[in-house]
DNA sequence: ATGGTGGACGCTCCA
């Protein structure tokens, strides 16, 4: 009895409600996390979600910018969860609380809108950036604090790419805030201090290219194929044990009106 | 070295 939770970056869930029912149709995740709704709650569209089967949401969104949301065809084992990450008020994060089969206890499933860090990567004269890095550190305490004793699953938008293989060309993005040591250190070390086990490289292991997000500034996206790997599924060690396979979704990306980002899956038991 | 595109919002910000 499989269980498959799905994390995308959906640059508006309203402009894009079609391609994401389209995807619950194709993939029929058991959960789905989406990033960048860009719209406050009361204007999430619940009631497609709910004729669609997911009648369980949890939405944490504001108006114009950012947002999140979880959404269950199975009752989350708990009220969802808002926790705070030094976001100043942006809403960038839910966590909801699920049964896995074969997993004992519940999961705490966390869906992150990592910030994105501004252009220049230097926390002194950009504040984007140095929001960035106080995010992470604040992700570092709780994980490795009030949160340690869960069995966490993290999955979303982290902004990151981390590795040389996470990036069309280590050495022409080592600049570009996304691939900067500052930050891959920072992520690198939260995943390892709170003892994550990234499951899409569980699965993909390097030095294969992995990629979930291409701009939309480029000519012909898949041609030249210069992507980053900025989304993420991260678990305890007793959840990646149970998982069975791993997919990201190239192909949505050459969809009519599509996100720059692509739909990846985690398929557990 | 530069600028390229896209979404929300409302005379501009963010990615």
């Amino acid at each position: 009895m499989a269980f498959s939770i799905v994390t995308w970056n959906i640059n508006s869930v309203r402009l894009r409600l079609p391609i994401v029912l389209e995807l619950l149709e194709t993939w029929q995740p058991d959960v789905l996390c989406l990033q960048e709704i860009k719209c406050p709650n009361d204007q999430f569209p619940s009631a497609a979600f709910k004729k669609a089967g997911y009648e369980h949401l949890a939405v944490h969104g504001q108006k114009g910018y950012h947002g999140v949301a979880t959404i269950s065809r199975s009752a989350f084992t708990s009220e969802p969860e808002p926790m705070s990450f030094c976001d100043s008020g942006h809403t960038r994060h839910i966590a909801t609380r699920h049964k896995i089969p074969g997993v004992d206890g519940t999961a705490l499933l966390h869906n992150f809108y990592v910030p994105a860090g501004g252009d220049e990567a230097n926390p002194d004269i950009n504040p984007k950036f140095k929001h960035k890095l106080e995010f992470l550190n604040a992700m570092l305490e709780a994980f490795t604090g009030n949160l340690a004793h869960e069995k966490n699953i993290v999955v979303g938008d982290l902004n990151i790419a981390p590795s040389e293989h996470d990036v069309w060309s280590h050495k022409q993005l080592l600049k570009v805030v996304s691939h900067t040591p500052i930050e891959v250190d920072l992520l690198n070390k939260l995943r390892d201090d709170a003892a994550f086990t990234d499951l899409v490289r569980q699965h993909f292991p390097e030095p294969e290219k992995l990629f979930s997000w291409w701009s939309y500034r480029s000519r012909d996206w898949a041609v030249s194929d210069r992507g980053r790997r900025l989304d993420h599924i991260w678990s305890h060690a007793d959840i990646a044990a149970q998982l069975s396979g791993v997919d990201i979704m190239r192909d949505a990306r050459g969809w009519l009106k599509p996100s720059d980002h692509v739909p990846m899956r985690a398929v557990f038991g």
